[in-house]
DNA sequence: AAACCATATTCTTATGACGGAATATGCTTC
DNA sequence: GAAGCATATTCCGTCATAAGAATATGGTTT
């Protein structure tokens, strides 16, 4: 049942926080690290977990790589998403972490701008 | 985090179907077994683990243990709850269910109406 | 109290998930 | 082409889960 892979997905705590935070738009691998503050493995690999089941999907850009939330999710993703998003507006963890984006983004503005044109030698961020 | 826990609750099929017939109203655990055709061990061990963490309640009535959902479900359950129910609709499983559980409701009324004076001396549930 | 019914628990086995350390890959720059 | 950076993968050990078989529990009927 596709249901039940979505939920597999969800079930974890930092998996949730990768999807609040790609609510926002693309981001690259190394926001999420300094955003969630977690290891680089971790990060990585719910990262794959994600893209796997097609949560997720993920584009390299020079030494970067990209993950944005699926192009085309299927009505039972979007229902999920949606509700992830309406539950995380009032969890303090998720809270924290868009701030710590918000933070972050300016210095990285090209990659939610799509635009690998402005790409800077060296990723800024952090 | 709460909400890692509800995930988990929802990632098994047979408990998004134990779920699903649930929103109907308060079933009796044979009516979950013809309902479900799963083993008895199945149904139990699933019921248990959704009431240890509060998705459901369980009342005994005689030979017989009525669940139903958590009468005070946090938002986060009720949020989810309902966007199961939206996704169910649309998926043949669980349509199945409801009209198996349908068929079968007649014969035990007195466990929806909550009436345990006219539970009889045997279950007619199959 | 013995038989009986519906439900729950225990035991076992198999499987998958998570985390961390170490290592590998791909791309870029010098 | 060697060094450097960002990301991915592999290899552990550990723990949670799922399923089925067998057995136990709690309540009822005779």
């Amino acid at each position: 049942m596709e249901l039940v892979k979505i939920y597999e997905c969800l079930c974890d705590p930092t998996r949730l926080r990768l999807l609040n935070v790609l609510a926002q738009g693309p981001v690259c691998v190394c926001h999420f690290q300094d955003v969630l503050g977690e290891p680089q493995v971790k990060i990585s690999k719910h990262l794959a977990y994600l893209r796997e089941r097609g949560l997720v999907e993920s584009e390299r850009q020079g030494n970067w790589v990209i993950y944005e939330l699926a192009a085309k999710p299927s009505r039972e993703l979007q229902a999920n998403l949606a509700c992830l998003q309406e539950c995380a507006q009032r969890i303090p963890v998720f809270k924290r972490d868009l701030a710590r984006l918000k933070k972050i983004e300016p210095s990285c503005a090209w990659v939610r701008a799509g635009d690998p044109g402005k790409a800077p030698g060296q990723c800024r961020c952090g």
